[in-house]
DNA sequence: GTCTATATCTAGATAGAC
DNA sequence: GTCTATCTAGATATAGAC
């Protein structure tokens, strides 16, 4: 064969990353899959070696970016006490406002994953579960973990719906101290 | 003429209304001309008569959204104490989330908005402030009253995300019970 | 004002050469 | 595995009949 073993899996693994912020970006279904294609420096036609449909594609990549996005609201240094703290204020931030495509897929490919198929939901469920445990662990508040991780996600929603720049900053902003002040922690 | 002096003025407002259902429903973009006109029982030829383009309807029908959610948060009965607490209870109602098509626009397409035109974005941006500053007289907390917008926002997003309804049930109520804990509105 | 017909373009997907 | 070429379907938008 004239390509490397892994040749294959790496295309795929650049394609899926392309996408990922492309699709956060424009939207997903706004997206062709020339644009797609070529924005890894190929060709619609050799799309369908990787997978068998842009549907099929949507489902890979949003599997992948709600871990992501778990990964980035949740956190993993457990040993670190204020860490929360620490990624609400990366979360709520207008670098985020402003970066959709290297942001968490929730406020921008929310409502494209309502619509989408119930696999699809099953597997945000299941993500959107793991960050609320994971905040209720911290918090000791179910109600308030679910009603935070709500805050965040419209917060960026209103934030990026907004046209000046001062707006945009005063709602964050907002949220940064509502959240310091209704929950403890040391945000 | 054939047609009665108002035929065109209902003909566009039957047209927006039925266009903001399916809009909230399936996506602006997700749907074509044609299917937008023939909800109405027209074909797409006739459209043109009534926008110059696709995203003049969208312009359009995304203002008149605005001001509707505006009112469907911020609500007009000054008089009644509790009122914020009925309109909360509606929006983080199970009813809300099954319904997007009668329900508020920026669950459904605020990323929509979000890529969309300055114009469209400063009408949200009006819309917004206005929300924000009729709960702001109730509550007396600006930081607060963006706070619980986006709360109600993302709380719809999450909502719809997910599969189960037990889940989706849950999200929302723990919402409202939170929302009941921290701000004084007899929710 | 609405219709049908159409021009033009782009989409997702497939076939066969390399 | 990727290319070019193509099929089919759908999109936005326009033209002219009624």
């Amino acid at each position: 064969m004239r390509y490397s073993s892994t040749h294959k899996q790496e295309t795929r693994a650049r394609l899926l990353a392309s996408c990922k912020a492309i699709a956060k970006q424009g939207g997903f279904e706004a997206t062709g899959i020339d644009t797609l294609m070529s924005s890894i420096g190929l060709t619609g036609g050799a799309f369908y070696t990787h997978f068998p449909s842009k549907q099929a594609l949507f489902e890979e990549l949003i599997r992948e970016e709600l871990e992501s996005s778990s990964r980035m609201l949740a956190g993993d240094e457990r040993s670190d006490p204020d860490h929360v703290a620490k990624r609400l204020r990366g979360y709520l931030s207008s670098f985020h406002a402003a970066n959709p495509e290297s942001g968490c897929v929730l406020p921008t490919l929310g409502p494209e994953i309502a619509r989408s198929s119930p696999a699809v939901r099953k597997a945000a469920e299941k993500s959107l579960k793991q960050t609320h445990e994971s905040w209720n662990e911290r918090l000791d508040d179910s109600d308030g973990a679910w009603a935070l991780i709500a805050q965040c996600v419209g917060a960026l929603v209103l934030a990026r719906s907004v046209e000046s720049e001062k707006t945009r900053k005063e709602i964050l902003a907002a949220c940064r101290r509502h959240i310091g002040r209704t929950h403890t922690l040391g945000l």
